[in-house]
DNA sequence: TTGGTTGCAAAATGTTTGCATGACC
DNA sequence: GGTCATGCAAACATTTTGCAACCAA
């Protein structure tokens, strides 16, 4: 169980962000919750175990939470991603900003990056590339940070 | 099977390139050559289909590949990644200079940018992580190809 | 020869799906 | 009340592993 800080932060955040004709059910609610508490990308898996009880068995079924990631991303507020650094995909509420993070390959931490400095991305497309739409991208540092480098 | 265009070339990379203590079977060295000759990064899959026979029977075990490309990575010859637009893990040999793609959400397919213009890493680092120790980045650029777009 | 490598099959993930039951609007 | 979401189990895809047979050095 996460810490909130502003519970009630949330809930209006959520107010706002919830899509249109999705119904709210309270495995999807608490599913949101998680994800804005996150201060980084979670896995299924991580969401499910925090979903449990505390003697740790399961309130909800694991498909249940996959099939709501999976609304959440086709309702647009939610992304799906890959770290190099993992082979499973994490998951990000799409808010205002995004992230980028510096990922420890020892100890997985990720560490989000200062801004995005990232305005030029144009000038990286290849030739004959300049009617390439892009939407999005992703940057990602790893290494091992001072706690695991020291050792 | 893919057009070499130097192919004497890749025999001297690969010559210059093998790792000490690594047995040249010709497993390895066909996948070796596969990844050589490839203008993008694979899949392990992709790697399989390729040395399947014409009739598309498999010449090899699905487990040699993976096995092998675990080798060469230990080695330190090959860079294992996920891209934000796939579940599988894409294998790449690690030459001199590395390189990010811009990939297209629609057909998947992947342009390699130009330079890497992350120079300026450590700057993106947050606060009190100096000490970060960067071995490695990761670019991606996503959207629509000009082709995918126009329909 | 001998230890590392392969092939096969089986196991171990992580993720998706079909279907009956149950809950939101 | 009707429709959509859930739970369960089973299917699926990708990747890993155990073990006997095999091959490069």
């Amino acid at each position: 169980m996460s810490c909130k800080i502003h519970p009630e932060t949330v809930e209006r955040q959520m107010e706002r962000n919830w899509p249109e004709g999705i119904k709210k059910t309270k495995q999807r609610l608490e599913i949101y919750h998680i994800l804005a508490d996150a201060i980084k990308p979670l896995t299924a898996t991580e969401i499910f175990e925090e979903l449990k009880n505390e003697d740790g068995s399961p309130r909800y079924a694991f498909s249940t939470v996959y099939r709501c990631l999976q609304t959440f991303e086709n309702a647009g507020i939610l992304t799906k991603s890959t770290a190099v650094t993992s082979e499973n995909a994490m998951y990000e509420l799409r808010l205002a900003q995004h992230r980028h993070y510096a990922i420890c390959l020892k100890c997985k931490e990720r560490f989000p990056l200062r801004t995005c400095f990232l305005g030029d991305l144009k000038n990286m497309l290849p030739a004959n590339m300049d009617e390439f739409q892009i939407t999005g991208h992703q940057l990602e540092i790893y290494g091992y940070c001072p706690k695991c480098n020291q050792k």
